[in-house]
Formats: structure tokens, C-alpha cells, sequence
DNA sequence: ACGGGTTACACA
DNA sequence: TTGTGTAAC
């Protein structure tokens, strides 16, 4: 349920920009054969010609709607083009969508606070841009505006013959209010915005810009596609007064089928009548409060400063005779899941450096004979491990504890009509974070300097520092280099010590839950993954680095030097290692810092 | 046999 | 906190 955010007092000028059907515009980007004729994306052909996602404009206009299937869809428009939505490891794949999206970000980042909404929205903090623009350059002294911009609609002007000039006035009047001033300054902004990312991407947009998030989410489908619409705060009584609650953001579902069933409450002007009193008896504090301000255009949610997800899913339905029914077929379709997560992971990872803390599994079932088909699978969840083959074992591990919960130690045959992976609770690697192999290369590497996968191809640079941060000054707590190793008559034994370490560190291994966190070594979570992943960007390790990390011995602990050899002892050892089968009892669980 | 596959968020 | 439900595109 919605809550009320507390709002700004200043007047705030923010912008939400929709891509215009993304997907079709994607592919016909790809492919300009499909410019300006009927279009729309489709995945999985098989079944009554796949299912629509996205629908061109030529095509809407034969009354293609999303939500047909394909055949439905070529009856209604025969000449439609069906483009299919790639497919890898089975499953549609998105990604092509996903970097499309980005693209967009990438421009409208630059002109002000900007949140990625969705693969394809965007809220934009114009509020800074605009303020600057009134004071050096003020719509009302420029010798044109752009063109785009005065294509605007605003909402609340009335007529509509000499429309490009009345824009043109109301964008330049001198004796508008302040905020409505920087209204103007804003929609002069996103017309650039949206030139430039025409030009740019060539995918056009549309947009809404107003004073707050609501409001312009409300106002950006209102002129599409490639147009944009502008909401004065004098014009939003009358806007509210009779727009059917059911198109607010947020009522769209079952709170909106709440207000019009229960409180005969149909547009958001009939919200008016009810008082913050008696809306919060129906629907709680929160939920009351909001909706006593949204039907007065209040809305004090802020732009997030966030250009990436906030968390990386993948799932895939397995409808009627397609549904799973034996743990090798759910694992079969896991391990395809697990792979393409991975791979998202390990590009965030590279590409951003993010790491993703946590796993989750997600899924659909039924019983065959069941008295209680209400009974959902449990989501299960477990610490993140990188690479391909951990997140598969982890995760067919957590789709076996859902099971046996949802099953109930009953012996019935049952069927898996949705599986689904996601990686969460991702964090930023903090500047300068060192991996442990510049113990053993004195090539330090950092999240700062380079991409983490190929930081061991890089030349020797920095000098070695020591694991923990707090020693980071101490010239004596330097790690001795692979030389050094060599001199202590090691090196045939090297191989070893770095599968040892590299191991333990990475958090492969399993911990028994009574590890005492007074033992914990100082390497933060995200160091651990980033080693992680510099030895699943190595698939077979003993081939290129020259060591099996396999393999495990334990006394080559005694030739290392004092303080590693301390820590690990202090650590854990293989002879103290405990499997309890608990969930989430790795070693990367009980020393995450968040659990200290 | 389902709009599918993703995301985000509030609540308990 | 983990897990559940709602909502959006």
C-alpha cells in the first residue's frame, strides 16, 4: 500500500519520460524495414503465435492491443510485422532492451537528477536546471524557442487554433508566478532532452512535466507518442476533479476497486469529500494520508539518484503440459536461470562494480490432489555466491527446502508452473577495494583503477598493501610478494597456498553456525566476491594460473607469513569445517558485515 | 494454457 | 530480517 512521503516546501520541477512502445522501437531500430509499418514484438511463436509485449503505432490503429496473442493479432492487421523477442537458454531474453534503456539514461542523466523507473521511464529533478536557466537565460528574453518545446501541451490553455504561439506566450509570459516560470524553463529542458535523445538513439519519447513525481507520471501518456505535456499547478484541480481514480498510479489495482466498491469513490474529485480522518480508518495511516493528498496533487516522493536496478530477476512460466514435474527438469531450467543471472551479475559487477549480496528463488506449484490450493510455494533466500555453478547449486538447494515446505512431508505428485531467480541488496564497491591476489602478484588491484575480471592482466603498478585496512600505512604489514615466496624455497608449493587462500576467501566454503564472529578476518563481504569472481572469470584455473583450486593443504598454511597464517588459523580450517545443512550457512553468511 | 518477465515497494 | 503481497509496464 502507498504511503505519504513529507513534502518539499520549494517548488520543484520534475519530468517523467516514457518511451514510446520501447521494445517495437528497439527492433525497428535493428531492422528499418519495419519503419512506419504496422509492428509489434512478440515471445514465444509457438502458442497461438506468442504473446504480444509491445505494440507499434501503425499497428494500434488496426486495433492491435497488447495482451493478444500473435494469430489474434495478424486477424485484426494482416499485414502486421511480428518481430519475436530474442530467446538464449531457453527463456526470452531481454537484454537488447535492457542496453537500449541505458542508452536513454545515459542522455537524460546529464541535465539533472535522474531515477531509472523502468527499462523504459525515466523521473528527471529538473528543479537545479531550471533555476539556472530562469536566472541566465529566462524563456522570456530568448530570441526563439525550440521548436520541440513549443509543441508542448499545457494543460489548462484552453484553445487550440493558434496552439504554437498560445505555447509560445504561455511559455514566456513575464507575469507568471515563480514556479510556474520554472515550469516553462523545464519543458524548454526536456524538449532538448528529447531531441537529443532522438537524435542520439532515434527513439522517440514522451513526457510530462510538473511539480511533483505523480503528477507527471500522470501527464506523460496524455500526448504520445514523441509529444510531451505540461501540468501548471492552476490547472490540476480540474484535471483531478474528474479523472477516474482507477488511473492514478497505485490505484490501478485492488486499493482503486476498494475506493469506487466500498466508498463509491470513482473519480479522484470524489476523493475530496471524504476527510484525512475518515480515509485513515479505512485504510490506515499511511495509505489514509496519501490518498487524502493525492487528490489534492500532493505528492512529496523524490527523484531518486539512481541510474541502475536496484536488483537483476529471471524467471520463466511452464503453463499447462509444459509444467515441471521431476527435480531434473527443475534443474535443468534453474541451471538456464542461474546462467543468465549470473552473466547479469558478473556485467554489474564489471561494468559498475556492484555486487549482488543476496539469492532469491522464486516459484509456482501445485499439488495433484489439493485440499488447499490456496498454499503458495515459499520464497526461499541465502547469500550470494558468484559464478554460474554456485548459484545453480545454491539455488536448487533452496528451490528443495521451498519443496519440502510446500509438500508438507506429504507424498503427493506435484507440478512447478513458474520458476524464478533474482540477485538483491546490491551494494557499490567501496573505492579502492584491493583483491587478496596481490598477494601473490603484487599487482594491486582496485575497483577504482580498473574492470576486477581482467585486473590480473595488467602490468605490476602499485605497491602491496596489507589485507586488512587499518594496517594500510604499515610498511612491515606488507604481504611478501611471489619473489619472496620463491626465496623461502615455496614455489612448487604456491600453487597450493593460492587454491588454499584463494578458496577460503572467495567464501566457497561451508561454516558451522557457532564460527565465532571474534575470528572473523578483516575482508569485507564485497572483497570476498570480487575475488570470487576473478576465479570464475577463469573457468579452469589450474590451466591458467598454474595452481588446482581443488585442491586443499592445509600445511602449507604453516609457510605463510605470521599475520595471514593467524587470521585463516583464526579463521577456519577444513578440519573444523561443518556442514549443518542449515540454509545460508556459508562462510560469505556468517561474515557479511552485516551481521556482525 | 497463463499477458510473460521484470522491477519496486510496503507490510508483518 | 526474510518472506508475502500489490502494482506497474
Amino acid at each position: 500500500m502507498p504511503v505519504a512521503r513529507p513534502e518539499r516546501q520549494e517548488p520543484r520541477v520534475i519530468a517523467h519520460v516514457d518511451m514510446d512502445c520501447f521494445y517495437v522501437q528497439v527492433e525497428q531500430r535493428k531492422n528499418p524495414d519495419l519503419r512506419g509499418v504496422p509492428t509489434a514484438v512478440v515471445q514465444y511463436n509457438s502458442w497461438k503465435g506468442g504473446g504480444l509485449i509491445a505494440v507499434g503505432y501503425e499497428a494500434r490503429k488496426f486495433g492491435v492491443k497488447r495482451s493478444m496473442r500473435g494469430d489474434e493479432a495478424k486477424r485484426v492487421c494482416p499485414d502486421l510485422q511480428l518481430v519475436q523477442v530474442p530467446v538464449a537458454r531457453g527463456k526470452a531474453d531481454l537484454n537488447l532492451y535492457r542496453s537500449a534503456g541505458s542508452e536513454v539514461v545515459a542522455i537524460l542523466s546529464k541535465k539533472g537528477k535522474c531515477e531509472r523507473a523502468s527499462i523504459d521511464e525515466v523521473y528527471l529533478d529538473l528543479t537545479d536546471t531550471a533555476k539556472s536557466m530562469l536566472l541566465e537565460a529566462p524563456p522570456e528574453g530568448l530570441d526563439s524557442i525550440p521548436e520541440e518545446a513549443l509543441k508542448s501541451h499545457v494543460l489548462g490553455l484552453g484553445s487550440d487554433a493558434n496552439k504554437e504561439e498560445d505555447v509560445r506566450k504561455w511559455l514566456c509570459r513575464p507575469d507568471a508566478d515563480y514556479e510556474e516560470k520554472l515550469l516553462a524553463c523545464g519543458a524548454i529542458i526536456v524538449a532538448e532532452l528529447r531531441i537529443r535523445v532522438l537524435h542520439e538513439t532515434q527513439f522517440t519519447c514522451s513526457a510530462g512535466i510538473a511539480h511533483n513525481k505523480m503528477l507527471a507520471k500522470l501527464a506523460s501518456p496524455m500526448h504520445k507518442p514523441a509529444q510531451q505535456t505540461v501540468v501548471p499547478a492552476s490547472s490540476v484541480p480540474d484535471l483531478l476533479a474528474s479523472l477516474p481514480v482507477k488511473k492514478m498510479k497505485q490505484l490501478g489495482g485492488k486499493l482503486g476497486s476498494s475506493l469506487q466498491d466500498d466508498l463509491g469513490v470513482n473519480t479522484v474529485g470524489d476523493l475530496l469529500k471524504f476527510s484525512e480522518q475518515k480515509l485513515q480508518d479505512y485504510y490506515g495511516i499511511n495509505t489514509g494520508t496519501w490518498l487524502w493528498k493525492i487528490a489534492r496533487g500532493i505528492s512529496g516522493d523524490e527523484v531518486e539518484d539512481r541510474l541502475l536496478p536496484k536488483s537483476h530477476g529471471c524467471g520463466k512460466t511452464f503453463p499447462g503440459p509444459m509444467t515441471l514435474k521431476t527435480t531434473s527438469s527443475v534443474k535443468h531450467w534453474l541451471n538456464q536461470l542461474c546462467e543468465e543471472l549470473s552473466d547479469r551479475i558478473q556485467s554489474d559487477l564489471d561494468q559498475n562494480k556492484r555486487i549482488a549480496q543476496t539469492l532469491t528463488l522464486h516459484a509456482r506449484a501445485f499439488k495433484e490432489n489439493d485440499l488447499e490450493p490456496q498454499k503458495k510455494f515459499p520464497s526461499k533466500s541465502c547469500a550470494l555466491r558468484y559464478g554460474a555453478s554456485k548459484i545453480q547449486e545454491d539455488a536448487m538447494r533452496l528451490f528443495e527446502s521451498g519443496l519440502s515446505e510446500f509438500l508438507n512431508s506429504k507424498n503427493v505428485g506435484w507440478g512447478i508452473t513458474s520458476l524464478a531467480v533474482g540477485a538483491s541488496k546490491i551494494i557499490d564497491i567501496p573505492n579502492g577495494t584491493t583483491s587478496i591476489l596481490k598477494y601473490f602478484n603484487e599487482k594491486c588491484i582496485s575497483s577504482n583503477s580498473s574492470d576486477c575480471s581482467d585486473a590480473l592482466l595488467e602490468e605490476p603498478n602499485h605497491t602491496v598493501t596489507s589485507i586488512s585496512k587499518r594496517d594500510d600505512e604499515n610498511p612491515k604489514s606488507r604481504a611478501p610478494t611471489e619473489s619472496a615466496f620463491h626465496t623461502k624455497g615455496l614455489s612448487d608449493k604456491n600453487a597450493n597456498v593460492k587454491g588454499t587462500i584463494l578458496r577460503y576467501f572467495s567464501g566457497s566454503s561451508c561454516s558451522s553456525s557457532n564460527q565465532s564472529s571474534a575470528n572473523k578476518i578483516d575482508l569485507e563481504e564485497h572483497e570476498r566476491t570480487v575475488i570470487a569472481s576473478e576465479l570464475n572469470s577463469n573457468p579452469n584455473p589450474n590451466n591458467n594460473w598454474g595452481f588446482n583450486i581443488e585442491e586443499i593443504d592445509p600445511s602449507v598454511v604453516d609457510e605463510l607469513p605470521l599475520e595471514i597464517q593467524r587470521e585463516i588459523r583464526g579463521w577456519i580450517h577444513p578440519s573444523k569445517r561443518i556442514n549443518t545443512g542449515k540454509r545460508g550457512s556459508t562462510i560469505a553468511h556468517y561474515f557479511s558485515p552485516a551481521r556482525n
